[in-house]
DNA sequence: TGTACATCAGTGAACGCGCGTTCACTGATGTAC
DNA sequence: TGTACATCAGTGAACGCGCGTTCACTGATGTAC
């Protein structure tokens, strides 16, 4: 015996979890609604008992996501010392694997930026978000008398948008390699490109 | 007095222009057909006399594009030693001013690519065929005793996924640098990224 | 605790919109004689 | 060179498919008394 509200929880979870499934699978864009409820076990009109539409599945995946970067990105005190080649490691290896982790969501919010100019405002906001929390620590490294490659700003796109090519890369099965030996060379490469120096 | 010949070319022209416009206006995929015969001045029927439909046109946008890229390839001689910066740098300027140059068909393929598994592939093919021409640059830093950041596989996947990436978040204004900025930022972080040295 | 009614989550067939695609038609160019 | 017919590029209204969305219905849970 549940409840209503259970059974209405119950489904709208089965909804995203699906949704997430069958996005990793074929794609946001390629997802018809009808494709999310079957994955689901439920009916087509059940869908729009919890979502108005795809979109609005799509806003509460991105909720969730943002919990979850929140609770990473808060976890522990960490090294902003890039100087200091662990420290680019442990970031570029929280930001690997939430991209990692996260990848279904992730693409699905880069395709429907492609088609929805608000979904591709708030891509561009959570990217530049991220970037925000690290530009003190390439001020850091100009402090220790070391020269970017580039405007600290561009200097942070450089190595964001690296990574995130790189795990994109990977998902689609375009590079293969482990994800140990991606942070390696992703941390080699980034520490060398930030700082000029080697270890 | 035209030709009927020169009539249908003059047509399938206008048509081409008119969809690397309205590609680069509002993507690919938000393109209709009216849409790209409304540019061209022509009437929806007159599209299916040229082109089966949308993805044969992005195809002979893509035949055009290839013939761009090897003439570009073929230009003149160029200095493959990557220890020299001088070549890093015209290596990155080549790919720089190309996916400038033709972003509004890079784009469109990459768009085409999440919805249809042809294009995916092919577009795979394109990146594949391009890293195959540096390969050996590579090798040529490793012989000299350098050490690269990961394989020479993954060392070229970085470069040329940042390039792009970096190219892609100018083009669609997520990123405010001038090409020679981009090109002399780029050219250092990579320069120092493969070789671990700095210049 | 039991009965009668209200409410709600879920169902799936049907509806209708948007857009790709077709096709009968037009007017101009090409061909045959 | 002229005439009659054939062919073709282009037109735009109409057609129809695919899919999102609705809605009358079902059966189960909640509420009132």
């Amino acid at each position: 015996m549940t409840s209503r509200q259970e059974r209405a929880e119950e489904t709208e979870q089965s909804l995203k979890a699906a949704a997430r499934r069958v996005f990793a699978e074929r794609g946001y864009l390629n997802t018809k609604i009808t494709d999310i409820t079957a994955a689901a076990g439920r009916s087509a009109g059940s869908f729009y008992n919890h979502f108005s539409g795809k979109e609005e599945l799509l806003r509460a995946l991105l909720t969730d996501l943002s919990a979850a970067g929140d609770e990473q990105a808060g976890r522990e005190e960490h090294n902003p010392d890039f100087s200091d080649p662990s420290a680019v490691r442990f970031h570029i290896a929280g930001f690997w694997h939430f991209a990692r982790e996260h990848a279904p969501v992730l693409r699905a919010m880069g395709q429907a930026a492609l088609v929805n100019d608000d979904f591709a405002r708030e891509m561009g906001r959570f990217g530049a978000d991220q970037r925000v929390d690290i530009a003190d620590h390439l001020d850091g490294l100009l402090a220790k008398g070391l020269t970017l490659p580039g405007t600290v700003d561009a200097s942070l796109a450089m190595m964001f948008y690296l990574v995130q090519a790189i795990a994109a890369a990977v998902e689609d099965g375009a590079l293969e390699v482990s994800d140990a030996e991606a942070v390696e060379s992703l941390t080699r490469f980034v520490y060398r490109g930030l700082t000029g120096r080697d270890y």
